[in-house]
DNA sequence: TGAACATATGAATATCTGTTCATATTTGCA
DNA sequence: TGCAAATATGAACAGATATTCATATGTTCA
């Protein structure tokens, strides 16, 4: 039997990973590559042209999106597709734009 | 008759305005605050307390928290007690905090 | 009024973060 | 095999950001 957390209780050290998730969506680069992967998934060379940012660094953004799990991808050919990881991506997302447009 | 938005598009500044939001939530010392304040007000020297950062830092963390328009505060007497400004901000650290803990 | 308390502010500093530039890696194809 | 396309990586730099220290402001009460 897998041993579980009790999720009732907030360590220190939840807020600090907390903090790190908002912090993944802190940035408009970063961003606008989650706004983009909410439609569906694309290649590197789209979300270059989709968030005007420059190859490097979107491949450095992407990169760290994928080490905190919230994108993931896929190698096709000479392409890599991304996507986003999972639903909870989707609605943070969703949730935050909600707050925006008040 | 009051000019209303268009919620349905999504400009380039309501990317900004979206990473901006969750910067707000991207360091420790604004979420250990925020996630104090979830439970209830409390003035300036309680916040410190239950931060452990120094009351300067908290004070200019305030400061921009209150800027963004996340909390609010009212005096009382000597002291200042702060709040969540709105449901909003209790649902969008519920969700992150959910995700964290997975 | 003056002392003590609570909070806020400004400047300086150190750290963190994102971008750029150059280059490396991987894959498909002639 | 060699070249071109797609993506990744590393180092360096610049700008942003959080903290600290010293001090200012505002409030209560004797």
């Amino acid at each position: 039997m897998p041993k579980k957390k009790d999720k009732s209780i907030i360590t220190e050290e939840d807020l600090y990973d907390l903090a790190d998730l908002f912090k993944a969506f802190s940035d408009t680069t970063r961003i606008k590559l989650l706004y983009a992967l909410m439609e569906g998934e694309l290649c590197v060379a789209d979300l270059v042209e989709k968030t005007g940012a420059t190859q490097s660094a979107v491949s450095h953004q992407l990169r760290g999106l994928k080490q905190m799990d919230l994108i993931r991808c896929r190698k096709e050919g000479k392409q890599v597709i991304y996507f986003l990881a999972d639903d909870h991506v989707h609605t943070i997302l969703q949730m935050g734009m909600d707050h925006v447009k008040e």
